[in-house]
DNA sequence: TGGCCGGAATGAAAATTCTGGCCATTTTTG
DNA sequence: CAAAAATGGCCAGAATTTTCATTCCGGCCA
């Protein structure tokens, strides 16, 4: 799962991005509106969370400049906190929400939770956790449920066995699979995703994520 | 498809022979203009990818000669990322392309395509796409689309394929293809053109490749 | 120091390519 | 004109290459 932060506060930059790593997000930073939108066309993030206010140009005006270019990755917009009319343009900007600064972490993990969510078509369970097909995501606990059992996971098991549930069913590429694992500039070249595959499938059960060879995995939960 | 890639630096020469091959094309190497100069008189490349700098000589001087020759094989040259005026003078000595180092790959394979369709006298759909008689070959799929079907490819295939998409209605020789098929040192000694045209024919339908017995193959499309 | 991560090594599995052969058709030859 | 020779179509098994699964090991960070 990729985020791209766009925030310019050293400070504040340094201090999410650890939190968001934490929850196992990899975060790409920008702190300027044209590193931003240079990153965005680079590679696929699951989620933007823009800073309304950038050295060299207005969040807002960045926004709307994606989403002219029909550029639909989810945005939750960063304002200072009595900004009220700045967050009402912010939605007619196309921001999928927003968050007045200062704000809660873990009311910044909440909303990405949900917006990620939705914008892969998955409503979460009440209960907030992520499931398809018997096998249930803890995301506060890192932990996963395979019918009655329950199973520890390392942070990379993590990350990969979140991004099959957000898209049971698909066809990902090994690419695709290690674009949303690892950060834009390392490059990896080694089997790493296979590997935790294999990782994955002694908890979950071999059944669960399907090879296609020559094309990527496809993840089917217990069927 | 059948390039010969004039460049003295081993790493580069290995990521990109790997990067050609994955996009179909076979590649001879030359480390210098006197095995350059040797190779493009003993077989017919389609395109010269070649390195102005070279340990024995100028590449641009190679180029200089050839024309002189008049070898009209397709070159693209490969220049400092800063030497605009060797550029210049590129294109004078007769280059087709320029590309400064470093580059994408992507960027190279686009040009080929370009370069080489040109100099069959094809020119390529809009959306960059070989196409012929109802016959349509996805480059970057590896996939044909025939009417309303469409079929995967395999690398054999696709090469032998893109060869006749290149001069439709032309006779081709099994030797004249099995030239661009196989690399300068491991020509083959057996039926393969033979058994690949009757796979091709069975995707295609029979009728799109004539037979000539004793001279070679014509591609014609569905008609 | 222990667990996790990344990379390499190894072996298995699958897909592709190649080979040789046999048969059908065309061309050559007596 | 008929038989022989040459050529191409096509298949099935062998060989090769590619891709994947799994294990192992050094390094790193807590």
């Amino acid at each position: 799962m990729k985020l791209l932060l766009v925030e310019d506060n050293e400070l504040l930059v340094k201090e999410l991005t650890k939190q968001l790593k934490a929850a196992g997000y990899v975060t790409d930073v920008a702190a300027s509106a044209m590193d931003a939108d240079y990153l965005l066309k680079e590679s696929p993030y699951d989620c933007v969370i823009l800073d309304i206010g950038l050295p060299d140009g207005n969040g807002l005006e960045l926004l709307q400049h994606w989403r002219q270019q029909e550029i639909a990755t989810p945005v939750i917009m960063l304002t200072a906190r009595s900004q009220w009319h700045e967050k009402v343009e912010g939605f007619n900007a196309g921001a999928d929400d927003y968050l007045g600064k200062p704000f809660h972490t873990q009311e910044l993990l909440a909303r990405l939770q949900a917006v990620i969510s939705r914008s892969n078509g998955r409503a979460l369970s009440p209960s907030k956790q992520l499931s398809f097909g018997g096998i249930t995501l803890d995301e506060s606990e890192q932990t996963v449920e395979v019918g009655e059992q329950r199973f520890e996971l390392t942070a990379m098991e993590f990350r990969l066995l979140r991004i099959f549930l957000l898209s049971p069913k698909k066809l990902l590429s090994k690419n695709q699979l290690s674009d949303k694992l690892y950060q834009f500039d390392d490059e990896k070249e080694s089997n790493v995703v296979e590997v935790y595959v294999t990782h994955l499938r002694k908890k979950l059960g071999k059944s669960a994520i399907e090879t296609r060879r020559g094309q990527g995995y496809i993840f089917h939960g217990l069927e």
